[in-house]
DNA sequence: TCCCCTAGAATGGTACGACCATTTATGGTG
DNA sequence: CACCATAAATGGTCGTACCATTCTAGGGGA
């Protein structure tokens, strides 16, 4: 009760933006704090003077921002938590999927991010740190030499070693993109194990790149980078000449074909 | 008509959910167009067989997501569009925001992007490119000695020559990374621009660049970098030791005072 | 014939009400 | 004291009605 009460009434027409605007601002501007819920739909369904499904759409945009956690039940509700790496991503790992980005182009991407990430992790992180990472890699080894590798698993501990260098770089924004490149291409390094040879020697240098940064030589572990980019690309290549895959992007069409409804002009299943 | 209706009922429960995440596959592959619409709420009402709630709330996600736009009246619907850099940039300026990230963190991330794009330009941008760049940063130099610059002008000014540049590296991603970068941060190349010392400066060191790219000398270009963001830095460290602005995040509130509303925990305004 | 303008249709936006499903708290029963 | 049934709170779904906006087609006037 009590409050000049937080909200206002929400305008016609664009309620629903208006909904979300005035939580949005009452969350970032901390009027609401991360483990607490936001008033109940019916509640806030008073507050803003509109209907329900104005509130829950609101509500789902909220969602989608990463801003809120929905929960069902008694004391269920929309809590408030903080925005993490992980929802930001997914928004750039979407651009980059529907813009058919060019695998080639993303390596090289990834190599001068990896660069950076290893440079200043070898000035930033802990001794400890650093050992995790040496011994994170050692895991990777129980896959040489075994025929039919649980690429799944093969591909989540590659993953997770990444992040887990991103986070050493100290700098939240090269975890957020490192992240996000993980989300959009997570078959991405997969080329490298598919094959037992360059699989064995893409774990061995990662052990080696741990090893050097552990051992704080810079140099050492930037050469080990281009080693493994350039095998990528290598192996990308072959790729590419098997199946050269133009991906022409089909352009917009248009809509002076009036004899079909919407749902016509979609390609089939 | 025709199709084996592309769209299957969804689950209940969360509905929802299911909807969005067929539309979005639907999108991603391409089976619908961009510039072409989704078939109307009422239409997938009937192919979900759902709730109309259901499929708004879906269409909402996939809007906030970015994947489509919404326009009203006869001929109106969800329309596919390509994902544009302003959706990525948003999210992350939302992360930034609420994580209050340091912008120190967001110049170290620039000038690695930017150090790895000026080697590229350098390698790959024409002749005309380079000197289309020169004659840009020439343009600049008429906001020396200006008492009374035109920030807003000035700003956009050096937000096309870093996006110009970034083109010139000939790969997508370091684009749309520099126009998210742009978009979320332009306020914060402003710093340097703000002091009359440190406009003409940067104003100079963006011509000497220009030039050393040109000339394809890329160690200079990167030495001429490598002083840019000192010069941020040291303008940075300035601005906080003027308000060192603790910026202490609240810990979550735990739920314990069970005796208060949900809305009652709110913040007054 | 040509232009304008209005009426209708298509579509998203809002409101309300009912009921279902899930989760938590409460209180009774053994 | 432990367990279980019941009630209450809350999000999830459905359906209907109506409003607001936009486009289109057809009619009326010049």
């Amino acid at each position: 009760m009590s409050l000049p009460p937080l909200f206002i009434p929400a305008q016609v027409g664009r309620a629903g933006e208006d909904v979300a605007l005035q939580l949005e601002v009452a969350i970032l501007s901390e009027k609401i704090l991360p483990g607490v819920s936001l008033p109940s739909e019916r509640e806030l369904q008073h507050q803003f003077q509109t209907g329900r499904g104005v509130i829950r759409e609101a509500i789902r945009v909220l969602k989608q921002k990463g801003l809120i956690e929905i929960r069902k039940g008694s004391k269920g509700g929309a809590y408030v938590k903080k925005i993490e790496v992980s929802n930001v991503s997914e928004s750039l790992a979407l651009f980059l999927k529907q813009n058919h980005i060019d695998p080639i182009h993303v390596a090289e991407f990834r190599e001068s991010i990896d660069r950076t990430i290893t440079y200043l992790a070898i000035a930033r992180a802990s001794v400890a740190e650093k050992q995790l990472l040496v011994e994170k890699t050692k895991e990777l080894f129980v896959f040489i030499d075994q025929p039919e590798p649980d690429m799944k698993v093969l591909g989540e501990m590659d993953r997770d070693l990444n992040i887990l260098l991103a986070k050493m770089a100290g700098n939240p924004i090269f975890e957020w993109i490192m992240r996000a490149l993980q989300l959009g291409f997570s078959s991405h390094d997969q080329t490298l194990y598919e094959h037992p040879d360059y699989r064995e020697k893409t774990i061995i240098n990662w052990y080696e790149t741990a090893q050097q940064i552990a051992d704080n030589e810079p140099l050492s572990a930037l050469a080990s980078i281009s080693i493994h980019y350039a095998a990528l690309r290598h192996c990308l290549a072959a790729h590419n000449n098997r199946a050269p895959a133009e991906a022409q992007r089909p352009e917009i069409l248009l809509k002076e074909d009036g004899t079909l409804s919407n749902h016509d002009k979609v390609k089939d299943l």
